[in-house]
DNA sequence: TATGAATGAGCATTCATTCAT
DNA sequence: CATGAATGAATGCTCATTCAT
């Protein structure tokens, strides 16, 4: 046993999922570099930080071990530029998905389908970010603790905003408010592995599971108050 | 890098926290067969699956390796058993804590404190269900679903279950409760990750900010609405 | 390059000088260790501390690579454990040569020939002490070090006690006494190696040729007046 | 361990002593392979030949890999070239420190005084030679030895004509004076190391140590008649 | 003349696993 | 029941050396 998919899925000892760059001699260093952090972002993501050989890593970028060692300096600085890489290209993608001049909820609900699609197209940087690097100590821990906690932080925002929107301080203290945040990126985390795993549930199903879950609360589901997403259609035109 | 804690602390090299077994000689083998699953456990959860060698878990479970490979067999089926026991113990944790006849919110909210109060005193075992089996491959992360699925399974029994005491039919496909108890459930691990590694957090605590979270629901929250938790003392005597 | 006999003399790529240890299984750990010593002793002497590959060291004693780690612990700490081993055995033969009741000159006589003899008989660990532990630096110089410096001691109270028996204090201040000591000790060295690359160059040569050198000066020799080593015949008889 | 000063001093990981060349462009061909002789035996001497490596060469030198490779060949023949200038350094500041017309003692002195004086002012230099050189087998074994024979065969000229002009022959065969002269090298040389490791003492210290050991002889230094250093004074007017 | 880009080959070290007793 | 002795197979990393420009 070695091999793994993102969710888990097993994989045929030396191969892995997505085709290997294609043998090109003498490229600029920045060229070769993001190469590299491709081949080594599906390694990792697939096999893992530990059973990814630093062997295959180059092998599937097309150079050799040694110009992977003279960029990139070691596996453990080669895992944390990869944890960088991906949490800066998902916080981005969040960012780019969210306009933050609508109303809280709608900010929260854009967020959320970006996350959702991020992850999605992105299984093997995902669960580079959120399985390995948690997985494997210091400092690979704490890098993707840094992201996460700017999420957190993002979302503790928007819980206050959509308090003030109501006209209401909330009657807790903030660091309740964090508690909540918690929940809710550990529930969207858990969602988006649990569409990816799940055929048939699309980004935007998980998005609006969510909404319902968070915004509406289970007690008022049950009374027949579902969140509802916005009109898309609306949206676009608006 | 390679000794960890549960939520990525850095060991010192060769230092496991908690003490080893008293070495005894002439074990029934169920009774070794404890001690080594408690060695196995402890090693996977503090530094990781692949980083743990046998060679300190037989010494910190004070035998010899060959016996541990004459009764667990192999590393691959000492973390299994590791994984099915700590599942076993943490789902029994979880049943004990509920009484079955009260109603679906009073039962999540006893099911929640129970759980939470499980993986704070069992964080190695919390580390190996949560983290070290996920994110190791095939068989470990299917080992680890099943348990998942089980609760999984018992919270979206809980949904419905309200539902019915509602009296209403919830008009959205039982396919979507599943993804409200997905999001519950991942809700309820980032919580106890959150609690764990914030002082002054408490298992009750993290138990009624994820009620209100789930069963208010923040809109409600800001509503002033929030989700009450049963009164302890009354809940003793009733 | 890279092979070379221990003054210098090249060897085919990967033949040592001396016969590999016979194959035998299950040996006592305190055998193989010497085994391993012995190997290393060779390996390193002939092919230099950096050139010698643990590979051949290993298939020179007749075991895997791992034993030699697991007993061994590491390149540093088997070369450092050949240093004190041969440090011990040359300075144990030197001691045993020497009849400490004698008067200074005899007993410098006596362990010069030790010495002579015992380099001859130790060519790769005359190599290990003499070039290779002095060549890379510490931890390995220290250690050459003190046993050199044991060595230049014995020889400081050999000139003071001369001058004792001469009814004289030196007038000259101690420090003087360890530079002449100094200067024996690295003429002993040199000729050491010029006695084992010159053939017909005895042990006993070699001691006469210092003890002339050194105790009747080259300005006595001029004049007619050389030391001369005591009669091997009385010797053994008084 | 892998750095190291010429009698061992552990260095910190990269850094050598003294300050590498300015960063020049387009220099004559001779120019430029001086410089990189210099910064090959700075390196040679202080990290010792195995461990230097052509890249931090060429960077102390100022230049590129391939530029060192144009030049001087290969990692073995640029060490051999330091061997060669070194060795040809240092004999040209005996032989220049050297009154050919003097008595074969005025020579010696003044000799071992140029020795001295040249070894101290160039330590690398003087550990290329002396332990590099002789420690890593052929080629460079031979080169370090031809310099040696050299200063030998010089050495016995001055024994031999010390006896001539004693009005002596000396009643025992030139290969004894022979050894001899390796005796008298063997001492200087570790004097030198003694007097670069000893704070305090001076090459004009040592020559004299030895001039009294060798021309004296213990005994003589017992009954109280030393060699005599001439007056520097006389010597610089005369 | 000079260099950025690239590699084949080797080495120290570790680990899961198995005999022989 | 229990273990001291032993190893095949990898893996991270480094280095001398060479193209292509």
């Amino acid at each position: 046993m070695v091999g793994r998919g993102p969710g888990g899925i097993a994989l045929p000892a030396r191969t892995l999922i997505g085709m290997g760059a294609v043998k090109t001699k003498r490229m600029p260093r920045a060229v070769r570099e993001q190469q590299m952090l491709d081949a080594a972002v599906r390694t990792f993501g697939q096999r893992g930080y530990m059973a990814a050989s630093m062997d295959e890593i180059a092998e599937l970028a097309g150079v050799s071990k040694p110009l992977v060692y003279l960029y990139l300096n070691s596996k453990e600085d080669l895992f944390t530029a990869c944890i960088r890489r991906e949490a800066a290209a998902l916080t981005a993608a969040v960012r780019a998905g969210v306009r933050r001049e609508l109303p809280a909820d709608r900010q929260l609900w854009e967020g959320l389908g970006a996350f959702f699609a991020h992850t999605s197209l992105n299984p093997d940087g995902w669960s580079v970010l959120h399985l390995q690097a948690r997985t494997h100590g210091e400092p690979f821990a704490s890098e993707a603790a840094a992201m996460r906690a700017e999420i957190v932080a993002f979302v503790t925002q928007l819980i206050l905003a959509a308090a003030r929107e109501a006209h209401r301080d909330p009657d807790f203290p903030e660091s309740d408010v964090v508690g909540l945040a918690e929940a809710l990126v550990g529930a969207a985390e858990a969602l988006a592995d649990w569409a990816n795993a799940t055929p048939g549930v699309t980004a935007r199903q998980a998005a609006a599971t969510l909404m319902n879950f968070a915004w509406s609360g289970l007690g008022n589901l049950m009374d027949g108050q579902p969140w509802t997403p916005p009109d898309a259609a609306h949206e676009a035109s608006g």
